[in-house]
DNA sequence: GCGACAG
DNA sequence: ATCTTGTCGC
């Protein structure tokens, strides 16, 4: 909790971050039913088309246990290891799990974001923190989440009638990009197609690295 | 003190 | 995160 409050002074919250990223980078992590072992993958989209232009897996030990609120400690490790095998540089970072949206304003995405110096928004399936209402129905939809008087990020309808995303600032971009960005990430599927195409590598990744052992 | 709690 | 079973809808 130290390291997190140490670091956060250092997370831009302003941004505006890209409007028009050439690439953007999605993360996400596999554990093996054990939890003895991971694979993190990062898949690097061609933020037009959305296709895979570039991806990285690291498979390793969890670095941590999972404790809300330490998220970051658990995956870190290992993202970034998958992120130094890349061989370009993405324009945004898409974190599953929240950014500012966290109990010290600290989640995974901003702590990705100071560490690499990118910018980095977070999209989480579930809350962790704060209050909002339901959105209505429509794709675009958007409620503020809160906890107290501060905005912590949006409660996003990224579907018509489908369950909402929670989006919160990482690093270096503003939540109304962040949202945009969202909604540009999902054009078919609830989740970013960031989010979906790194989900399906680390899981390969991650079953590969089972059949070896 | 008790419940809630990203993945 | 992971596992299981069934149901709904395109």
């Amino acid at each position: 909790m130290a390291v997190q409050e140490e670091l956060r002074p250092l997370v831009d919250l302003v941004g505006p971050g890209p409007s028009a990223p050439a690439t953007v980078a999605g993360l996400d992590v596999a554990y093996a039913e054990g939890g003895d072992l991971l694979a993190a993958a990062v898949t690097v989209l061609d933020a037009r088309t959305l296709a895979v232009v570039d991806s990285a897996v690291d498979v390793g030990r969890p670095a941590f246990g999972y404790v809300p609120g330490l998220f970051a400690f658990r995956e870190l490790p290992a993202l970034l290891a998958a992120l130094d095998r890349l061989t370009t540089i993405p324009d945004l970072l898409v974190c599953d799990g929240h950014g500012l949206a966290h109990p010290r304003r600290f989640g995974l995405a901003c702590h990705l974001g100071v560490v690499t110096g990118l910018p980095a928004i977070g999209v989480a399936k579930t809350p962790l923190v704060g209050v909002w209402d339901q959105p209505s129905a429509e794709r675009g939809s958007w409620s503020s989440l809160r906890d107290g008087g501060e905005v912590l990020g949006r409660v996003l309808r990224t579907r018509d009638g489908v369950k909402p995303v929670f989006v919160s600032v990482g690093h270096r971009v503003s939540l109304e990009n962040a949202t945009a960005q969202v909604l540009a990430l999902t054009p078919r599927y609830r989740l970013p197609e960031t989010t979906r195409t790194a989900d399906r590598l680390c899981r390969d990744a991650l079953a590969e690295a089972e059949q070896a052992r």
